[in-house]
Parts: C-alpha cells; sequence; structure tokens
DNA sequence: CATCATAAATGAACGTCATTCATTTAGTGG
DNA sequence: CCACTAAATGAATGACGTTCATTTATGATG
C-alpha cells in the first residue's frame, strides 16, 4: 500500500524522482540548516500533526533514517525550528527606544510568533539556553534592555521570566476556541461568570485573547516599571 | 515477551488474576470516577511518560479496550484528570477575605498543581469550559470574587485571562531544570545577560522560579487591582 | 594515481501506542 | 423465558520514532 511497495525495485530508477542516488551523493543533500527551513515549512503547510519524521524526511527527498545523521531526536528538529523563530521576535526597540515600548513590541511580537507554534512552548520552557543560540541573543538584547532602563541587577531575571510566561501562557490563549467561555446548560449555575462572559462579548470587538494580553501585559508594564531606579 | 502472550490459554485462570472473567462482570468493573483515580494514581508513580493506555488498563485490571466504553480518547481521560485536579485549587478566600490575598490564594495553588501536570495545560488552555464542571464551578468562584471587588463587569474575564496565562507560563517555568540559564561557552558573547544571571544566584536563596512568580503575581495584583471601583 | 577512511544515504526492521472491531457474556426489562 | 444491551475480551491495524547493517561517493593520504 506504501509508496515503497507499489514501487518496489531499481532505487536507481529516474522515473520517480531524477536526483534519487544510493550512497552518498555529489555533495550532502542535507544540513541542519536545510532540515530546518524544510520543517518551518512543512509545519506551515501541513501543522504539528502533519509535522512527522516521515513527511520531513520527504519533502527532502530521503529517506527517513537519513535525518538521524544530522540531528538526534525529533526533539531536537523542534529545538532547532524554535532557534530559528526567535530571530523574528522583535528586540529592536531595546537599543534605542523607552524601556516601554520596547517591551510592548517584544512581547506582542513574541506572543504573535508562538501562538502559530504552542506545540513548541513545552520544548523552549525548558530549553536550557545555551542550546538555542539566537534565543541567548534575544535573551542578551533583553537584558541589555532592562538594564539600560535602570533595573537592578538582581531582578532583571526574574522580570524577564515573569513576562515570558506571561507571553507563553497567551500565546495559548491566543489559539483558543471563539467559544471557550461558553458554559452552555450550566449557564444558570454560573451567573457570575456566564454574565461577566456575556459583557465582554457586547463591549468589545477586539479579539478576547488580545483584550487579555493588553490589559495583562499592562499591568505587567506597570508594575515592573516601578523596580526601576531612575 | 508480553503478559498476554506469556499466559496464553484458558482467559478463565484464576492463577494470573482471581477477578478476571470474560464478558459482562457481576457489576461495572469500569466507570469514569474510577478511570480518573486510576490515571491520576498512575501519572503519580510514573508520570506522563508511562501514562499510557495500556498502563491505565493494567492497573485497572482490564484489557485496554475496556476503557473506550467509558472514555472516547486518551485526550478524553486528559480532561477527566484536568478537571479533578482543578479542585485542589483553592478559591476559598474568594468567599470572604480580600481580592488581593484571594488573589494570591488561588494563584499560587493553581501553579503549584499544574507545575506537576505540565502535560495537562495544551489541553487545558484550548478546552470549552462547559466539558470540565468542575473547572467551571472555579471560573464561577473567582468571577464572583472580582464582581465582588468591585470590577467591571466586561474587565473580570480579560483579568482571569491574563492571570491564568501568566500562571500557565509560570507552571512551565517551575519545572525547568536549574541550570536553564547557564549560558555555557557563548557566556562572553552575552555579557548583560550572564551578569544579570550571576546577580541573582548571589543575591537569592529562593528558587528563581519564585521569585519570578511573585514578582509577576504582584505586579498584575498592582495593575489589575487599579481597575475597581471602589 | 591508487587506496582508504569516512560522511551520508538507504531501506528494512523494531517496538510502542492509540484505537477499532468482531465476538462473547451476563444481567435486565418486557 | 427471552431478547436486548452494556461491558468486557483480544486480536488486528496503522502511525510513528528510532536503530542498524549495508552501500557508496568523496576527499585526503601516500
Amino acid at each position: 500500500m506504501t509508496a515503497a511497495t507499489s514501487a518496489p525495485a531499481d532505487p536507481h530508477s529516474s522515473a520517480t524522482n531524477p536526483r534519487r542516488r544510493v550512497g552518498r551523493p555529489a555533495a550532502a543533500v542535507l544540513d541542519q540548516a536545510g532540515i530546518t527551513l524544510a520543517a518551518l515549512q512543512l509545519i506551515g503547510k501541513s501543522g504539528y500533526d502533519g509535522f512527522t519524521m516521515a513527511a520531513l524526511a520527504r519533502t527532502l527527498n530521503v529517506a527517513p533514517s537519513a535525518l538521524y545523521n544530522h540531528v538526534s531526536s525529533k526533539r531536537d528538529v523542534l529545538v532547532l525550528v524554535q532557534d530559528h523563530l526567535t530571530s523574528f521576535v522583535d528586540v529592536a526597540a531595546f537599543e534605542s527606544g523607552p524601556w516601554e515600548q520596547a517591551v510592548r513590541d517584544w512581547a506582542w511580537s513574541y506572543r504573535d510568533v508562538f501562538s502559530k507554534h504552542t506545540p513548541l512552548i513545552p520544548v523552549i520552557a525548558v530549553l536550557p539556553v545555551a542550546d538555542a543560540p539566537r534565543t541567548l541573543a534575544m535573551y542578551e538584547a533583553v537584558s541589555a534592555g532592562f538594564s539600560r532602563a535602570g533595573f537592578p541587577q538582581e531582578r532583571i531575571i526574574p522580570a524577564i521570566v515573569a513576562l515570558e510566561s506571561f507571553i507563553f501562557g497567551s500565546a495559548y490563549d491566543a489559539t483558543a476556541p471563539a467559544d471557550i467561555f461558553d458554559s452552555g446548560s450550566m449557564a444558570s449555575s454560573t451567573p457570575n461568570f456566564t454574565s461577566a462572559v456575556q459583557r465582554l462579548a457586547e463591549d468589545s470587538h477586539e479579539k478576547p485573547a488580545d483584550v487579555a494580553f493588553s490589559l495583562g501585559l499592562e499591568a505587567l508594564l506597570a508594575g515592573l516599571g516601578a523596580l526601576r531606579t531612575a
């Protein structure tokens, strides 16, 4: 039933793919950068459900086992993807702009990037920074910004971690279905909650996840900003 | 190699298990509550890696397929577990105490419960509240507390969502390895970050995750509290 | 130029899981 | 007493991640 079964003989066949060969190719077909880009494309096209080692190998015209010459596990690929995505997070304003706006830019872009990649969050959250150079570079830029803004050294990391925790949680929230708060048949037994949900729906035309993110971020900005020694 | 293989014949055998039978037993062996408790025990003993439908069935002296008469998928079991765990989250103070302390109690207990169950977070974050009655009850208690504390109706849900996002993200952070911020060989190229990490380690004797959680929570309390109309 | 170690690919296993299904059985309502 | 049905079995299925023996082109070495 599989493709391999229906085209059994002749591994040199150029009918299926002119570039397919056996043994070492003219130049290495694979490397980590190529795998990362292919993974990113595949995820974009098929989502994380369709993201399997077999599917990834297929887009690279390679056998699944070939991938293991360049990465040691699927998790490894996810780490590569994560680190690549981090380069799309906007830290520019930390170099010059005012602290509050820099954090705003950073936080919104960080959330937006990873709300499309929530399956990476369990990976990031526990990943030693040394394993992801671009992620480390992001932390350096952010830390520098906090330092310049007058934060006491020992508060910088906790403040960043707190913001990041909020961002990761919010990335999940941004993917929640619109009717997540519909209490259905139990509405009558939860009057306070139900009326709060209704009032939100009536009053606001923005996406609920954006309202919550904005509210929380501004609260954190105000609270954390108070730590600065001007 | 499996137990089934090594004890092939006679399903009525009482040697392996005196209670094992074929067909409908005197009373149903399984129900959702029993499955939930068994799942919780299994997770406690073997973690989420060891939590498989086969392992769950084994602890219940039942074939894996039998579970599917009571739940429709493994995810279903996770939802049941999640809802059960939610009953351990402390919402008592919302009924009487001052708002700030109620939120503190709630947030810390919420984080503590789910930091031991982070694989549930992707499930919770996207789960319609109607599918988890105890979770819905928690929201009702919290909403009531916010209402009583003088929050405008349309801000209650966003405020709760913001707090919850922070709590979920912090639950992940609480499980991170201690050396997560060790920048290793790249330390010299990230001076700001590295010195901030060092200063934190020197100054604080508490767990870094707790410092960050406290810092973020107090900032959110201050910022969100300002929304109240006394 | 011959040879040789090696990087890098293949494809055929494996083992683990969740899930499905035909079948069997034992209570229960008519 | 009988038909219905809830609830269990265990065998089968199909993904999927990963391993491994094997093969081969390539570049370095002599």
